[in-house]
RNA sequence: GGCCCUGUGGCGCAACUGGAUAGCGCAUCUGACUACGAAUCAGAAGGUUACAGGUUCGAAUCUUGUCAGGGUCACCA
């Protein structure tokens, strides 16, 4: 039972006994540092069940607290604030019980728990991933791992947008001006490649828009007209004929731009458990609609095409079956949840990561699922995240104006290398264990950059002003990761013994902040937000620089102490490292 | 126009979900390496939380309206 749940039973003591009245809870929270104490009583709340005067109150509670709870020594009543000093041995007594468990923080799940499919990424296959695609791995990746560790299984999925007119205007551009180019021709990665004939296509289609308009078409017509755009339209329908040529090639573009994904996702340090393609997931949700029209969730205009009323939930008329009986983005999305729970029967719930443009979709989509009856529907959550804007505006792949993903990557990496190079403590290292270095360093540099923002408030990203190594940074953070190994290195006594000791104010702050870890991982899996963890991961390091930088560690006199402190500093050291792996970054042993 | 999201020192972000005098980092100014690693630490300056009402012991947080920025309202995905 840990202290504030003894505090809050006899709270509820003290009060009855005092004024014969019932409160049926306690409010918290941390005393601030100003004031003499560890944790607070609010007392205004209590106000409603007994009127009075709150300092009079606190002050009463206070020393009933005192007299009936071992471990508070003291109080204060500030207003209506109870300010209880608790005794170190609480703190102590929960450090050396933290220190034995290796996962601290994290809540294996049990085995008959539902599990939760996390989709993120999900990527055309006609362009490389981009900054866009960086943020919502990042944080898919995170959210992920974060659940995972709250005590919850996790399958991690994508939904490849492998098919499409997009896909063909790609294959049509190679096909009339490619001359045969392959990535082993050209060096190139096979996602570059074809991305380049993607940017090919709009310039050929812009061109012929040009001159028939030219010849006298208005500008809607033109874009209608265009050869380029009906022979894309014509591959499209050769495509789902199954038409062998036109689906070979298919193939072949497609398993180019796998292979380039392949690598991003790697250097990224992204993974699947399991992976859906529009391809195969395209017709599904079709025969749904055909219940759902029974049940009555649906129903079908004269035209033909099939509609959900949600106009009763404040929506409007939603289409889900076209006139001529084929599948729109939503079928296909009301099929592939179905199926999923199909695939996956343990699965009770699903995370979507797509953007905030969106959000709309996704609110019909789960109000559709939940008409229909499915009892999975009340756990779907779209974890929808803002832009990302450079300060020319918004990225288009056709234009050009994107910041690619692999080469914003190796740019962290390179700058991650400037530096570490001026700072010149790396002697010893080999060119690999260097490269490896930089890596870790730039990327994390970029993750924390991304991570620590809210999901929901858009980033301006600026190229030229680079990413920040100092201040609140990941480097930062990895920076007092590395310190702290090279006292850990330096302390070659045995210091595996738990202790009991007196605290040192630094230590006790310390420790209430490594307290708040598990904590933080429920609220940031209940929250889907990795900020909570990138900004508690931040305020653990302040504590502890400001930590080290009061107090001596290997310079103790005091055996206990010095074994107290190396064990302290150690734990910090697996707290940032855990958290970190929480949101994909990773911490050098020097740098 | 309807609906949704956002607005916090010059810039980038917090605020334990309604609690104390709104915290932190960049940038600016002062100090601290013959010290366990200065990618660090200690300090100064910088705010009417976009604006105006309301709810209550108490509001950056809830509510109404206004303003600004973004998104969305396809038989596209």
């Amino acid at each position: 039972m840990n202290i504030q749940n003894t505090i809050e039973t006899k709270v509820k003591e003290g009060f009855l006994a005092l004024y014969t009245v019932e409160i049926p809870s306690v409010e918290f929270q941390a005393t601030r540092k100003e004031f003499e104490g560890d944790i607070t009583v609010v007392v205004f709340p209590m106000l409603r069940y007994k009127k009075g005067n709150p300092v009079q109150i606190g002050e009463d509670l206070g020393k009933y607290l005192v007299a009936h709870v071992n471990e508070i020594t003291n109080y204060n009543v500030v207003k209506g604030f109870l300010n209880l000093v608790i005794e170190d041995s609480v703190y102590t007594n929960f450090f050396n019980a933290a220190n034995a468990n290796a996962d601290f923080g994290f809540i294996t799940p049990s085995a008959n728990e539902k599990a939760v499919m996390v989709e993120y990424s999900s990527p055309n296959t006609n362009k490389p991933l981009h900054l866009g695609h960086v943020r919502n791995n990042l944080l898919g990746y995170s959210v992920a791992e974060i659940i995972k560790a709250s005590g919850k299984n996790v399958y991690k999925t994508q939904i490849i947008n492998d098919r499409g007119i997009h896909i063909c205007k790609s294959m049509l551009a190679w096909q009339k001006y490619g001359n045969g180019e392959t990535p082993q021709s050209t060096g190139l990665k096979g996602d570059k490649l074809v991305g380049n004939y993607y940017v090919k296509f709009d310039q050929e289609y812009k061109k012929e828009i040009a001159q028939l308009i030219a010849e006298g078409k208005t500008e809607e017509e033109a874009k209608k007209e265009a050869p380029l755009l009906i022979a894309a339209q014509q591959m499209l329908l050769k495509w789902e004929a199954g038409d062998a040529t036109i689906v070979s090639l298919w193939e072949t573009m497609n398993s180019w731009v796998y292979s380039g994904f392949e690598v991003t996702y790697k250097n990224m340090g992204v993974n699947f458990d399991t992976l859906y393609y529009e391809s195969n997931t395209y017709l599904l949700g079709k025969d749904v609609v055909a219940q759902g029209i029974e049940k009555g969730v649906f129903f079908k205009k004269e035209d033909g095409s099939v509609w959900c009323d949600l106009t009763e939930d404040g929506l409007d008329e939603k289409i889900v079956l076209r006139s001529d009986g084929t599948a729109v983005y939503m079928t296909q999305d009301i099929g592939t949840a179905i199926q999923r729970v199909k695939d996956f029967p343990d699965v009770g719930g699903m995370v979507y990561t797509v953007g905030n443009e969106q959000d709309y979709h996704f609110q019909v989509l789960f109000l559709i699922l939940k008409k229909l009856g499915f009892d999975w529907s009340q756990q779907l959550h779209h974890l929808s995240y803002g832009m990302v804007d450079l300060p020319s505006g918004k990225m288009k792949s056709r234009e050009g104006t994107v910041v690619d993903a692999d080469e914003l990557m190796l740019e962290m990496t390179t700058t991650a290398k400037t530096i570490s190079e001026e700072l010149g403590k790396l002697e010893g290292y080999s060119e690999e264990e260097k490269n490896e270095l930089y890596e870790t360093i730039g990327l994390g540099a970029l993750k924390y950059f991304i991570l620590k923002v809210d999901p929901k408030k858009r980033i301006l990203f600026d190229p030229k002003s680079s990413v920040d190594f100092q201040g609140n940074t990941g480097p930062f953070i990895q920076y007092t990761y590395a310190r702290i190994q090279s006292i850990i290195k330096k302390a070659t006594f045995n210091y595996s013994k738990a202790v009991t000791i007196d605290l040192h104010e630094k230590e006790k702050e310390l420790l209430k902040q490594l307290e708040l870890y598990p904590d933080t991982i429920q609220q940031a899996a209940a929250n889907y937000s990795p900020a909570l963890i990138a900004n508690y991961t931040y305020d653990l390091v302040k504590e502890f620089n400001s930590f080290y930088q009061n107090v001596s560690i290997l310079g103790e006199e005091d055996q206990d102490k010095k074994i107290f402190r190396v064990q302290l500093a150690k734990k910090v050291a697996d707290t940032i490292k855990s958290a970190f792996s929480l949101l994909g970054i990773r911490v050098p042993e020097r740098m």
